[in-house]
DNA sequence: CATGTAAACTGCACGGTGTAGTTTATATAT
DNA sequence: ATATATAAACTACACCGTGCAGTTTACATG
């Protein structure tokens, strides 16, 4: 690997360590040098401003998240299971320490700057990318019965932010895996209580 | 009132109000006296330091929310009417500038400073104080079946927080009374799909 | 294998700016 | 009279971003 991209990738690392610990205004890029072990000048020569290296990492973290597979219906198998397999998803993803570190990042910044607040949340992430599409094939097939499928999706990814993510990004507690299927199975009870085809 | 007591409340108000808009660290102490049409050494003759105004202001607004009735259960209304009721005042406290004001204020600075994260989590507004009694007693005369009673409190209200509450924190958006009430009647539907007891 | 060279890195000083908190001298309210 | 408020200048410091002289790295050429 060439020098200039070993240091960038130094930059980049120290970069997303001190935003996360810190918050960007109370990073100086001092310190983000000395902690790359780059100096300074080498930090202006690869990023312009400040801001060019927050959105930067930012970009960089979406990136690694970005991957992460679709459940799609299959009316061969059980409800309640495939609802299972996404939530396993969407917790393992909203606890992973990647997640939280570029959502506590983004969320800082949006709160100091709510002018930047659209131009984030427009980023799917996890099972908000397919979970309205699952949705409408369910009820297709007279498994589910929801009339408003995007409230009925946010009403069920957002159990999981409620007791996964949320408590975890403003440190108050982490949850055991034993906890966390406690909480994936009473969201898919409540969920199917709700918008489970009744026989008869 | 006495003038210096006047003069203590024009600087509260500035502070609320520009630190909800421009975040704590980016209000000076000079635009702040300007804003409360004080000198900034009267200022400083009421709170030593900026982060004691900052204390001082958190606690004011802490106080301030404190109030509010509770709803108890009561065997010969309808379980709706009264889960509609807890409904109505905590999206009334969840979307009310007061209450957005000192959460965006108090959450920002916990994310800045995560050892503050305990503190503030002990305080106990709206119907987080007095829902498990509630559902306690409703349990009690059979109107409801829950396993887990806190945890059901939680599924309650993490529905009117996740739809009212983060939107506006994050300055996506607001509801309109129309949606409010969806929300507050869809929380409601799913809530008692699970939980409200079956005849037979 | 020796030598040249272009690109990248380093270290340090510096300009400009913003801000917390202080000082001083004066005016005003109770 | 005496405590308190005011205005304006001042100190001390932290930070962003730049300029520059000199050094290191990677690699090509003789």
């Amino acid at each position: 690997m060439k020098l200039t991209d070993k240091k960038r990738m130094q930059i980049l690392d120290a970069a997303e360590e001190l935003f996360h610990s810190s918050g960007v205004e109370h990073t100086s890029m001092d310190q983000l040098a000395l902690q790359a072990k780059v100096s300074k000048r080498t930090v202006y020569n690869h990023f312009a401003t400040k801001d060019a290296l927050f959105q930067a990492i930012l970009q960089r973290m979406f990136d690694k998240l970005a991957e992460g597979g679709e459940v799609r219906f299959d009316a061969t198998q059980p409800i309640a299971q495939q609802l299972r397999r996404i939530a396993q998803d969407e917790v393992a993803l909203l606890s992973s320490a990647a997640f939280l570190r570029v959502a506590k990042i983004a969320i800082m910044q949006v709160m100091q700057r709510p002018e930047l607040a659209q131009h984030m949340n427009n980023s799917s992430l996890g099972c908000k990318r397919y979970i309205d599409n699952f949705l409408t094939d369910a009820c297709a097939a007279g498994v589910l019965q929801i009339a408003d499928i995007p409230f009925a999706g946010k009403q069920f990814i957002y159990q999981l932010k409620s007791f996964v993510f949320y408590p975890s990004l403003f440190g108050l507690e982490q949850q055991t895996p034993a906890q966390q299927a406690h909480i994936i199975n009473e969201a898919i009870a409540l969920f199917l209580a709700r918008y489970q085809s009744k026989p008869g």
